[in-house]
DNA sequence: GAGTGGTCTAGACCACCAA
DNA sequence: TGGTGGTCTAGACCACTCC
C-alpha cells in the first residue's frame, strides 16, 4: 500500500505517539533528552529532531526554547459566536488561566492599525501587550489597541485584568458586532519570545476588530496562539 | 536589542523574502534547486532546508513533493458566515477553481462521523474523497460524508460539481445551521498525498457539520487545506 | 539519464538552563 | 559547571521528475 518503506523518522514518530496516547508520558511532562532519544532509536540527532518537528506539527509535543521538549495538554476551545473571554473560557473548561501584562502605552498606530481601526493617519493609539497562560504554559501573545476617545486614563487601571470587565465596569462599555480574521502562519519574532518558543514555529494568528453596544469601533487586537493550544468553533446559520 | 547575532538561518530568510516582496520571484513561481541555493548562500543544503522549512511555515513559499519550491499565491478567504461554496468563493476572488473527484462510495461509518451525524453505530455513510484546486494547484483536500437517507442514488450524479448545488437541484434541500470546529494541525496521510505534500507538513483541519433548511443533520465534512491557501474570516454579533 | 528533492550519517561548537 | 538544546558542517545514497 504505502510505497514508503517505513522511514526513521516515520517509525520514531508512531513509537512515541502510541506511549503518549497509552499515558506513558503525561500531558506536561517532559521527553528524555535528544541524545538520549537518538541513542534510544539508534540514529542521528538530525532525525530524531526532524521527528520531533513532526510531532510538534500535530500538536503531539511542544517544545520550550532550550528547555526541552513536552506532551501537549488538551486544546483550548475558543467559541467565536458566545463571546466570552479569556479567563472565563479557560476557567469553564476546567484550567487555570493567568495573564501577563508585558507593556502598555499610547504611542502612533502604524498603518495597519489605522486601517483596522478606521483612524485617520498618524493617530495615536493605546497599544496592550499581554502574555496569557493556562495552567503556567504560555499559549496566548496578544496585543491590543484602544481608540484612546473611548478609553481616557485606561492606562492608570490594572491591565492585567479581563478588558473585557474593565470596559464594562469602567466605561460601560460591552461588545456588539466583532470581525474575526483567522490566518495560520508563524509566529512572529514579538510572539516567539514572549511564548518562548523557536523562531517561525507555525502558530495562529487572529486578529479581532470589536465595535461596542453603539456601533462604534472602539478596539481590535492581534492575537497569537500556540497552533497545538487552540480549537476554536462557530456555528452559523 | 536582538541577542542572536544573525543566524545563518534568519540571514537567508530575510534575502529570500525581500526577492519576494519585490516581485523579483513571482507568485507560483520556481524556487532555484537547493544545491544552487546553498552555494548562493554559501552553507548546506541542510542549513538551507531548514531557511526554506521556515518561509514555507510563514506561508510565503510552498513545497511540492519532489519538485521543487514555489513563491506561495495569495491566500483565499473564506467567510463563514456568507455560505458560499468553493467554486463560488473562488470565482468571486479572480482564480480558477476545480474539483478532483477522487473516491465516492457507500461504506460504514467510522466512530468519529457517526457521533458527529448522530448516527446509531455500524450506520451506512456515502463517502466523497474530493481534491480542489485554485488555479490548478492543490489547496483542499475534502472528506464528504452523507446520510444517505437524505441522498438517494447520490452515486449516480456528478460528484465533481458544487454538492451545495446538486444538493438543492436533485434534493431541494439547502444548508440550515452549520457548525465548524477548526484546528491547526499536521496533513495526515491521505490529505498530504493528494495535496503532493511531504507528510506531517503543518496545515488546517476544518470540519463542518451541515443540518439542511429543517434542522437535520444531513452531512459533514472534514476538510484539510494547505496551511499556506487560506484566511478565514467571520463575523459575529 | 541527469538533476532534483528526500533522507540519513557522524560528527562539531556555542549559549543557555539548571544544579 | 555539566548537560541540554540550537546551530552548523560536509558529505552520502536513493527515488523520483523531467528532459
Amino acid at each position: 500500500m504505502q510505497s514508503t518503506p517505513a522511514r526513521a523518522v516515520t517509525t520514531i514518530c508512531q513509537a512515541l505517539q502510541e506511549q503518549i496516547e497509552h499515558g506513558l508520558l503525561v500531558p506536561g511532562g517532559k521527553l528524555p533528552a535528544e541524545r538520549t532519544l537518538s541513542e534510544v532509536f539508534a540514529t542521528t540527532r538530525i532525525t530524531l529532531r526532524e521527528a520531533l518537528v513532526q510531532l510538534e506539527a500535530q500538536g503531539l509535543i511542544y517544545r520550550e526554547e532550550r528547555r526541552g521538549w513536552f506532551v501537549a495538554p488538551e486544546r483550548l476551545t475558543y467559541d467565536l459566536i458566545e463571546r466570552s473571554h479569556f479567563h472565563a473560557m479557560v476557567l469553564d473548561q476546567g484550567r487555570a488561566p493567568a495573564t501577563e501584562l508585558l507593556s502598555a502605552r499610547l504611542q502612533p498606530a502604524s498603518a495597519v492599525i489605522c486601517a483596522r481601526l478606521r483612524l485617520p493617519a498618524l493617530s495615536s493609539v493605546v497599544r496592550i501587550c499581554r502574555l496569557r497562560r493556562i495552567d503556567g504554559r504560555g499559549v496566548l501573545y496578544a496585543e491590543h489597541y484602544l481608540n484612546p476617545r473611548y478609553f481616557p486614563g485606561i492606562l492608570e487601571l490594572d491591565l492585567g485584568q479581563s478588558l473585557t470587565e474593565t470596559y464594562a465596569r469602567d466605561y460601560g462599555i460591552r461588545y456588539g458586532q466583532v470581525g474575526f480574521e483567522i490566518v495560520p502562519t508563524a509566529l512572529p519574532q514579538a510572539a516567539a519570545n514572549a511564548l518562548r518558543v523557536s523562531t517561525g514555529s507555525p502558530g495562529l494568528h487572529i486578529t479581532r476588530v470589536n465595535s461596542d453596544q453603539h456601533g462604534h469601533l472602539i478596539d481590535c487586537d492581534l492575537e497569537y496562539w500556540r497552533h497545538d493550544a487552540i480549537r476554536i468553533r462557530a456555528c452559523a446559520g
